[in-house]
DNA sequence: TGTACATCAGTGAACGCGCGTTCACTGATGTAC
DNA sequence: TGTACATCAGTGAACGCGCGTTCACTGATGTAC
């Protein structure tokens, strides 16, 4: 009698020149694990390895460890945020609008994927591959010919004010995942006026003194 | 002969009515171990048992679980967050002036005490004691006043706008803590600006549309 | 003044847990001769 | 066409670790009689 009632299924072992079959499902398994969880450390070897049906070290044999791992599910979410982003303001033309839609994607992403959102942009800087820090994630909105044209400034300011923009997306974002239960209004509610802050804030005073 | 090489010295027994002073001995030495450490997990009973000079189960003395020894340490700290927020503001009458110091002060107190800003403000819900999910929070600069004279509106929009303030000033400590090799701008000149933009962006608009 | 006793502030040893990682191995599959 | 052999994709068992927590205990100190 073959077992019936087993769950832990043994995965098939991949054909010859197939290893790199397992990496994806690793890949695979470790973010399914890290959604249902919603928790970094539940994102074990073991729990892993359990779940593509696979035993612990068959994990050593596409990844040199445990942070290697947990980078390479980041670098692949940090690419789906980036192409949330992008597509949410294809074909729009409006400097200003292109802006406030790839706000609205960060905000949705970070909210959808909290988690991720977490590891990328909250967890402790050696937790985080060293990649994510470079000026790249700054302009993370992918705003900076748009910012020059707001601030009427040189390219250097521009870049300034694509971090304090991202200051106030992630303030926004990191604080509704870490106080779930704190009385906020509704995200596209508080989106809507952080915008039109930074918007009025932005722009050089209308009364030039 | 006494043993001379012993790190691991012992703590003195408390006298008869005092067992209290363990208690006080404990949350000062988690805290220091937080501090030193820079790591939330750091700060294991074992190693704090250790630190004081005591066994672990004594630890169980006093506090019913390792949460609720770390949420005694959390507590302290916010008081002391508002503390400093209060003291920078003394004596100072000038309402926006009064709003920008406190801010400063919480950006000081963050950038002082990372890891504690990370327990208190960061951490997953369930890791953090439910008080600290209060309107008070938001309020962390006790602007209410301050913000009623900016904006001047309701009660109840002051207290969106304090919330607004709260994610910006958020934003900007939380990423100076996670993203330390980032190239950010010196912490005051990110404040500055970012004031700036909260007083411009929050104002009313000079021409009345 | 002397002794039994309750109380208090701890201790010592052990529990079971899940973890990352290593090491020697196995057994199917393709290739060379 | 048949056989030896190298390669590849894994397995099984074990390592040592630090952790939170529990349980039965000890031994000094104060109090009651």
């Amino acid at each position: 009698v073959t077992s019936v009632s087993a769950p832990p299924r043994r995965r098939a072992r991949s054909p010859r020149g197939k290893g790199d079959l397992l990496r994806e499902e690793i890949l695979a398994a470790a973010e399914r694990i890290l959604i249902d969880s919603n928790d970094q450390s539940a994102v074990s070897i073991r729990a892993i390895a359990s779940a593509v049906g696979v035993t612990p070290p068959s994990i050593y044999l596409h990844f040199a460890d445990r942070t290697e791992l947990l980078f390479a599910v980041c670098e692949r979410q940090a690419a789906l945020l980036h192409e949330a982003m992008a597509n949410s303001a294809a074909g729009v033309d409006d400097p200003l609008e292109r802006m406030r839609l790839r706000g609205l994607a960060y905000l949705h992403w970070g909210l959808q994927n909290p988690e991720h959102y977490r590891i990328l942009m909250m967890s402790r800087p050696d937790c985080t591959p060293d990649r994510f820090v470079d000026e790249r994630l700054a302009d993370t909105a992918g705003l900076l010919p748009v910012i020059q044209d707001l601030v009427a400034a040189g390219a250097e300011e521009a870049v300034e004010v694509s971090k304090l923009l991202w200051m106030m997306m992630h303030g926004m974002v990191s604080l509704l995942i870490s106080k779930p239960d704190f009385p906020f209004e509704p995200a596209e509610q508080i989106y809507d006026r952080l915008f039109e802050v930074a918007r009025r804030g932005l722009n050089p005073p209308v009364d030039d003194a």
